[in-house]
DNA sequence: AATGAGTGCAAGCGCTTACTTGCATAAGGG
DNA sequence: CCCTTATGCAAGTAAGCGCTTGCACTCATT
């Protein structure tokens, strides 16, 4: 990937981010490259191909895979804080800012599967986790899945409404967040 | 309102949930509406002007104030399943895909502080009815700004999972997800 | 029967969009 | 010192955008 090229994906990603896909022009692009706006056209198909190639860079993409969340030290607060932690740390309130600015008709047919890779691989691995918990004995052997959707749904609604209203919304920093949050699912599934 | 303003209030509202603002055209909305362009601009000032009316509707805005919280029965559980199932009446898929159609640069700063009054009257409501538990000895006296974080947070993670993947993420249903985790909630806030 | 409000229709306004073209310029390797 | 490659620059394309205009028609009320 040559330097012009990077530049541009680099602004257009950033663009997309702040405006929205459609509301985000190749003129703006351009200037924000600091490159000619037929320079775009000589480097990618389209604005949209722009898009698809910075979607394919590890840089614009947020790391979730299910090893992410294998070392483990079978702790259950410990480990939903570690879960909980790794989430935050990649799917930063920027990251989330993009995926909504990906939700266009244009274009959200071929990043919406990407998209929804993230939810998939956190939700497998912490009920795969749990279900090993309980095998262990350490919690009761309940519904994992809806235990694990829970815990998933907290963890993505914080960090939305965290990107979307800043703290405006509720005082509560990150990490307390995770660490009482935490505290309250293992206090819930251990009793 | 006459009946011509509100089909095309009707037929703005849904296309703008279903392909965002900036990329629904006065065209779409006018053959949606089953009327000609120019009535749009004859009964409306402009494409935005239809959109902040349509805000303005009670049919096209979530219903979600302290209010409807307010018949508690003292039971923990019982009262989180009512916040959570309060809110999930009211903030349907529809309403939450409206409101991610609704952000754009172009109209977002004088929509977002209505979409905002919604979490904040959740929270809200929620902090103060876990102050009066605390104080009827119900349960602990701990942080309750930071559990009805975690209690909304997930509420509403869950509600905007469901209408960005419908149930491919999960198959837990919305009765079962209410259920169960007011449940785990409620274990964790009174062990 | 006359009036006036509401709407359709067709055309068109000025502007912006994604994208293109032809040519000048500069840098770097043979 | 030429030749290729990358880029800037200025102008332009067709299409689509939000929005406007002038005229015809309908229909309920007077």
């Amino acid at each position: 990937m040559d330097e012009t090229s990077q530049k541009i994906i680099d602004a257009t990603m950033s663009l997309v981010r702040d405006k929205g896909y459609v509301a985000t022009t190749t003129k703006d692009i351009a200037k924000q490259a600091g490159v000619n706006e037929c320079t775009l056209f000589r480097k990618f198909e389209s604005k949209k191909d722009i898009v698809l190639n910075g979607m394919a860079q590890e840089k614009w993409r947020a790391n979730i895979t299910p090893e992410i969340f294998s070392d483990v030290t079978w702790d259950l607060q410990t480990d939903l804080e570690l879960f909980m932690r790794r989430y935050m740390e990649r799917i930063t309130p920027d990251f989330v800012r993009l995926s909504i600015g990906l939700r266009a008709p244009q274009i959200y047919e071929e990043t919406a599967p990407l998209i929804m890779k993230i939810p998939e691989a956190f939700v497998s691995a912490l009920t795969s986790y749990l279900g090993q918990m309980a095998q262990k004995g350490k919690i009761a052997a309940v519904d994992h899945k809806s235990l694990a959707m829970t815990v998933f749904s907290s963890t993505f609604g914080y960090t939305f409404l965290r990107a979307s209203f800043d703290d405006a919304l509720s005082p509560v920093e990150q990490e307390e967040y995770i660490k009482k949050s935490a505290a309250l699912f293992a206090k819930g599934m251990q009793c």
